[in-house]
DNA sequence: TAATAAAATGCAAGAGCTTACATTTCTATT
DNA sequence: AATAGAAATGTAAGCTCTTGCATTTTATTA
């Protein structure tokens, strides 16, 4: 049992180094306003007492954080990691830290970390996707914590984003698949009610067939939840229901993947006898055997501009610019023609 | 350009709900020591201002925060994200916010983070592997913040840990490689200087190839940074520098899925011409063509009793024991007997 | 109804830091 | 050597909460 003893103050290390606190604060934050001497001893203290900083009590008294919180619906797949890694990268290099949280998908929990984030002094917040209650927005705005939407573009709202037209990008994945002869086709998504994402993937594929002609209404539609194991039973139930289906786009590519397995598993040749086209670009989708045809997100890019953004606005309370950025089609080995 | 309203404090409830700021307090934290009728006033009040507690005043007031920092290597793949995810789901089960930060197996990153994580008022600290240095851990005790290790399990140390033998359970793979027929062998390692997990795997290998009498220095290793591509470059190199290999480890999944992916495209039949045996067993390894044989770890499982553990510490002082959870084989289509 | 105990609320002292302003110590100039 | 001005340091107020203790209100019992 080591004895209770309280962890070191600012004020211990100043009378550790025979200073005022004064000092020592400015010896943390502006080194270059202490001389020399001073600091050395003042750093010798610190490193003896094996102080830190209460964080808590800095971000009081200087009301200023400099921590921004993002808030995603899952760590458990790479979908938003890779984007993340990038927006912590960036904030990192300049002296920002991240904090995350994940949602499970689910609005409540979503409400909670951004209160959690919120009360916790992030100076600003990374959200996917524009929907959520306006309650959320009117907190935020009330705590006057700006929040920045990626992984989505729409100039329709008032909240700038940074991040791609999901809608448009999926349209014209659709448009090469229907020009490739598919006529009866599938979308393996998951629930739209909350995730805009998803829905405006399901929008681009039904813009694509009015444009071609076809009733959108012919789209087969199979919601679920996200996993591997999800887009496999999806993929299933979408076979069994519509069995001419040649085509199956699926809302991610975590879905895709669990599709394509299944797919391998029911004996359907892939793409001879049905096609299935991703969404994000991950790692998996390279991965998976036959190699996925997918829309390539550019997660890095999305994070860097993301964090750049915030960080200018924090900094120099530069207005936060909408950024819309490219999402690119990648073919690789899951589409073909229809067969006839 | 909005007026800058100052964000509510407990003070301006206080007011608005015409009570004391210790009464507004109590219907936060200790909602049942204050009358319905009064609590329903506050609340009100609370609403109406979006008010939201300072976590910083609070966590300094209350010397406690609920929050469990959570430090891993790194987020871009899913070798931490499932056992993170299982961890974050059971802190949260009992009201404990998990904080993430990443490395990127760097050490001074990993110290900034422990800081930054510990400065931020973490209640405690879960780590990855036992290797870092004594500094650190002599700065956790000065905070006096409990750290429990996972992805390792090493009773020789003092500090208490949640996991798994490393190097056990790659012995075991290893011998079984052997016994398939394997005598050129070789390793795709991290680093091993500052990653215990990279080097008790390695040791595991040369336990068993001491086991079967041979030299534990035929071992042919490759140390690589971590990537698919990494992984692939380092397939190659170890097939150019050692031509007659028939096994290839693998530190992790992702390393083996990359060298999967060169094997074949440098024409070497999997698993016939060479077997590749990862470590992990997260998705990607099922999804890989041929599927990865590896060593499964118990992510969740093992996110899961960290959690308990640190929230019965936290909450009730029990200490933590280390518990050795099992590592198991997997075998799938990467492994066959060495060709002749 | 008075007396007592219990419940609810209020008061005010911190918790550890930053920073405006005051004071002291240097440096450079004459 | 004296002195103005700059640089370094110190003083103390204030940031927003929690909580021990004091006080008031309510409930209970004789």
């Amino acid at each position: 049992m080591s004895k209770e003893q309280p962890t070191p103050t600012l004020q211990d290390v100043a009378t550790a180094a025979k200073v005022s606190t004064a000092t020592v604060s400015r010896c943390l934050n502006f080194p270059d306003q202490v001389k020399e001497k001073t600091r050395t001893k003042v750093l010798k203290a610190i490193k003896m007492l094996s102080y830190s900083p209460n964080f808590g009590a800095r971000a009081m008294a200087s009301r200023r954080t400099e921590t921004i919180g993002a808030i995603i619906p899952t760590m458990e797949n790479a979908i938003f990691a890779r984007g993340l890694q990038a927006f912590q990268d960036e904030l990192h290099l300049h002296g920002f830290t991240m904090l995350v949280a994940s949602t499970s998908y689910r609005e409540d929990i979503e409400e909670e970390q951004i209160r959690a984030l919120v009360g916790r002094g992030a100076d600003a917040l990374l959200l996917i996707g524009h929907a959520r209650s306006p309650d959320i927005y009117r907190f935020l705005e009330a705590q006057a914590v700006p929040a920045l939407v990626t992984w989505a573009f729409d100039t329709s709202l008032s909240r700038p984003s940074i991040g791609f037209d999901n809608q448009k990008a999926m349209c014209r994945m659709a448009k090469k698949v229907i020009d490739l002869g598919h006529r009866n086709l599938a979308l393996v998504s998951a629930e739209t009610i909350l995730n805009d994402r998803a829905k405006a993937r399901q929008l681009g594929i039904e813009d694509a067939m009015v444009a071609a002609n076809f009733c959108a209404k012919t789209l087969h539609v199979v919601k679920t939840t996200y996993g591997i194991e999800e887009g496999a039973t999806a993929f299933e139930q979408v076979m069994k229901a519509a069995p001419q289906t040649t085509a199956v786009f699926c809302g991610n590519d975590v879905l895709a993947v669990g599709a394509l397995r299944r797919a391998r598993e029911l004996g359907f040749k892939v793409p001879q006898d049905v096609s299935i086209i991703g969404f994000d670009d991950i790692e998996l989708a390279e991965i998976a055997y036959p190699a996925l045809t997918t829309v390539h997100v550019p997660h890095r890019e999305m994070g860097r501009r993301a964090a750049e953004a915030l960080i200018k606005l924090l900094n120099k309370g530069t207005q936060i610019e909408a950024v819309e950025l490219e999402a690119s089609l990648v073919f690789r080995d899951t589409l073909a023609p229809a067969r006839n």
